[in-house]
DNA sequence: TATGAATGAGAGTTCATTCAT
DNA sequence: AATGAATGAACTCTCATTCAT
């Protein structure tokens, strides 16, 4: 039998890994953790029952490789755009604008991520927390904090707003129904936290 | 005939039952809906683990009860004290005021409420907005509307905009650590809201 | 509160032992024994769960007490018209006859006798024998053994072929549709046995 | 791929249906349907509890295999010994000497089919029904219809006279105590039916 | 690495029976 | 005698996990 070379076994694998993250996605979003069942979540990425746990050690461990991997996701997802203007107040604007636009494309991992959020098991809870810690940053440091120093928006302590703004964000885009449409406007939203930050002159 | 007379009779009956959602509250609070125990729900109410079935004929149905309990409790609670009050700002004072203060004195009953919001159970959510439609109009016809219809608020959808002020408040109201305290203060909260309302003269 | 006579209290007392044996007869033709419930028995009787055990003491006493019932109505359905006249030809058709008749009458006890004498449970099946023994005997001592005696009938064991006449009555008898008809003829499986036991010349 | 080579494995998983089916139809037999448990039917094949369920996906999917595998099994038993004879007589005698000699060989087996044709559950007895219509029609078109034609048999009607030999087979043989001795010699219910069944010249 | 048969703890639910009234 | 709330054993079924191949 050949041997696969070292980088095309790694590939292999990593595609198996991202295959069944995948699934897990699909299968946690519709059950919710407790109801999600594993086996359905190795077959329907295409594998046998006990596949899965070649790549993971038990269900929590896989649900805690599919934040990690949506936290990372996501991040980088929204990151760029912000980062990609230097005004504060069109950063504000690209935040949301990306971030209800990561929804729709990443639509199971966004629901299971909210499900993580908004949902009783705590170790979830904290390690979402961790996970998302990058994200709060982006909007606390480089959003935030400049807008405020630059007198773009009044003065709001710039650590419980980011929670806020990540509040209300996670909040509305998790408000979509079943096609993914969103029933909170997210231009609507944007507006509204925009107009509530904004300095009046 | 039963012996007891029929109000005693009665007054056991509901006690047991609001004793057995209490239960339910904190378990489904604790573990989310797949992960409660039902035999605990009614052992911890003080009852065999039998018991549960002669009130409630399913574990969905016990929830379904709970939502609707929950949503009578928490319009009365808030509906009260904003219509104690005509002007229309302070109405909207009063509704974050009474909603977040509701919240610790009803944590576990509104942790599941916000589960189900945000859970992947479709059915639940469903029940969810059809329980709570009362308070969505609170919040849009006697707040909102005559708040814009006096120039005291911007002109905004109220509909949606209901929408938004309801999630910011349960999603914020939700942020509490294990103690019940708040990690989103609700006078920030409120504030941002407010300012995001108010119309620029 | 006025005492009842006593005569009119072992009525009514008879009265109740009698409705909840018709319930229960239908109960168990519907969902065998031990699909059979208990509560829904006295519910459908007219009484309150609890009322049936002030009668029978457990659910098994009940089937035997209805075992009893059955076999003695049915003995003294059939066993009148057998002997109202002398014949043994005439008897054995008449056995048939009123047998057939008394299914549609009594059908919810009729299967309840045909599931118990075909059914698992050894006790109901041993006990119905016991029950049935005066029919076993009216057929064997009343008709066969006179008819043989006579030479209307041909020389068959009068025991066992007591047995198979039963076992032909009952398994025909109990092929009924749900509205009571039966698919095999009264008619036609009483010519057949006659015929079987007539003597050729 | 599975290790195992395919003829292997599957010969694997039909020796565990097989002993699944058989501690089934002793279960069955002995404590009926209702009262059989589906735990102690695995354990007692010689599997943890669970096992069953990775054949069966429910108690009545059990039992509607088991009656299929018993129906073939007993049609397969009884046709070649009738069909290898021509003579219509001759065939009905091997009818009941193979259906007699069927049932002590597969006692759990010929129970459950007289409890279920004589039980309460209707899904039951018309799945029966299908699963024996071959055999009904073995007696019907190759023993009596034959044989009336050719003078053997005398005229009767030949549908529900296979009906009643039939019943009259199933009836007689279920009647075996413990120890499958039967109390209604099988030579004789032959004799009787076979005695009926004749032209009177 | 992939497989899938086997496992067994644990869940929701039913219901015969008890008993205080 | 009648009631019906309470009980808890027992049941069917699910599924995360293991492991020999």
């Amino acid at each position: 039998m050949a041997r696969l070379k070292k980088a095309e076994r790694e590939q292999v694998l990593s595609k198996t890994r991202a295959l069944l993250l995948d699934a897990a996605a699909q299968e946690f979003a519709r059950e919710g953790y407790a109801g999600a069942n594993i086996n359905r979540i190795s077959q329907s990425a295409g594998f046998a029952k006990g596949t899965i746990y070649n790549y993971f050690p038990s269900k929590r461990a896989l649900m805690l490789a599919l934040i990690d991997q949506t936290a990372e996701l996501h991040l980088k997802y929204i990151q760029d755009k912000v980062m990609g203007v230097d005004d504060p107040g069109a950063r504000l604007e690209r935040f949301f604008e990306a971030g209800f636009a990561f929804i729709p494309e990443h639509l199971p991992q966004a629901r299971v991520m909210v499900n993580n959020l908004y949902g009783p098991d705590v170790e979830f809870k904290e390690y979402m927390y961790q996970a998302y810690l990058p994200m709060f940053q982006l909007v606390g440091q480089e959003i935030l904090a400049p807008g405020i120093a630059q007198g773009v928006f009044r003065q709001v302590d710039p650590i419980s707003t980011a929670n806020l703004l990540m509040t209300v964000y996670l909040g509305t885009g998790s408000s979509v129904d079943d096609q993914g449409r969103q029933w909170l406007p997210a231009r609507q939203v944007a507006d509204f936290v925009l107009y509530g930050l904004q300095r009046i002159e």
